[in-house]
DNA sequence: AGGAAACATGAATACTGATTCATGTTTCAT
DNA sequence: ATGAAACATGAATCAGTATTCATGTTTCCT
């Protein structure tokens, strides 16, 4: 009940002691960066504050200088990749006015994303089991953005009508399983080609 | 070097200590059944052996009479989800010559099954952390059935063609979708409506 | 009935690893 | 130049919990 951070509903909202030199900046960049190769590659509770630290280059209490615990650098991290996603999509979309352009588009450059970060990939996968405040708000902010694009394109005649909140989500788990495969799955099969079948499932579908 | 049990890729294969006896069989199912409802509350680390044979209603000690370690059990669920779902969706579709109609029924089968099973889903989901090796299986067996469906759809002339390796991922995350928007996300909509428009989408696509 | 195998107990063990802290060192505004 | 704030150290603490084990109890075959 005296918790002066917040609740869970904002708890990605605080990071307690934000760096004051550039100094400080550096370490805790550092940190960052080998947390997430060290969670990435060996998961969060195999990953111990001795490893990020001893890969970051610095001593192990140095970590609570800038992270209160161990789950707040991993929320971080899951922020970072919403944000580094978003605007990534965000780039790599914003120009075309075609919906169905845009759905290619916005396909092939979350692939060739995660393909290019598979740490931070499996580390927002993982945020369901450590921190689903975290993982909810990921995916709620996409769904959100995904879905009124399709509402849109639906009135503008460019796409034909049906639930834009179901089809958000399973456009997003589509994306998300060639993601995975990539990732997780190490399927070779060249990301043009994965958006190719994607997309001409998404636009025509299945029938003849 | 000296592992009796054998190596990762059949790791899944020899429960080491079978039960004898009905008394035995007894205590495994209800040990197995606790731990589903413990893990898939509390996830994989928060989840005791303590918890689950208090669960139970059995010793700590006798945990160990039936699973080696607390990843076996979790491993034998995971398992048991895949025997569960595959036997649930075949039943489902296997009367069912049209491949459309298949994807239809199968898609509802799966939705009510996750609906009835949130533990078992969650549990299945963790094991991408937990245990790599079962998860493969998991959906490795998945795939390889629903490719090999997609496949003679398509030579039948049922649906268009295109990869169908690719297109059984796609279709399993849009299926794997819906399924964490209704034991995760606690999303409301009917699962017949959630099936009406992914069953559109992936009939029809999103073209006008 | 009798005894061996199977099953059950729960306290003790053993280990891991997150977090703290007392003590230095560096930065930088004045 | 200097002192207070910021930063850094790494050994010690401390708690949680998976696993073991010595000791019973039950089952069930002959």
């Amino acid at each position: 009940m005296n918790n002066p951070a917040g609740n869970a509903a904002m708890s990605q909202r605080t990071p307690f002691n934000q760096p004051k030199t550039a100094r400080g900046e550096a370490t805790k960049k550092a940190i960052l960066s080998a947390a997430e190769r060290v969670i990435g590659a060996r998961g969060y509770n195999d990953a111990s504050i001795g490893q990020i630290t001893s890969e970051a280059g610095v001593a192990q209490g140095t970590f609570y200088i800038y992270f209160k615990t161990k789950e707040e650098v991993f929320s971080e991290l899951v922020l970072e990749m919403g944000r580094l996603v978003r605007h990534t999509i965000s780039d790599a979309t914003q120009a075309i006015s075609n919906r169905l352009e845009a759905e290619r588009a916005g396909l092939m450059a979350f692939l060739e994303f995660v393909q290019a970060h598979p740490d931070l990939y499996r580390i927002v996968q993982e945020a369901q089991f450590v921190d689903p405040d975290a993982y909810l708000e990921y995916y709620s902010a996409f769904a959100e953005g995904y879905r009124g694009g399709l509402r849109e394109a639906a009135q503008a005649g460019q796409i034909s009508e049906g639930n834009s909140d179901t089809r958000a989500w399973a456009l997003m788990g589509i994306a998300r399983a060639l993601g995975e495969q990539i990732v997780v799955f190490g399927n070779k099969t060249p990301i043009p080609d994965l958006v190719d079948t994607a997309y001409d499932l998404i636009a025509n579908g299945l029938k003849p």
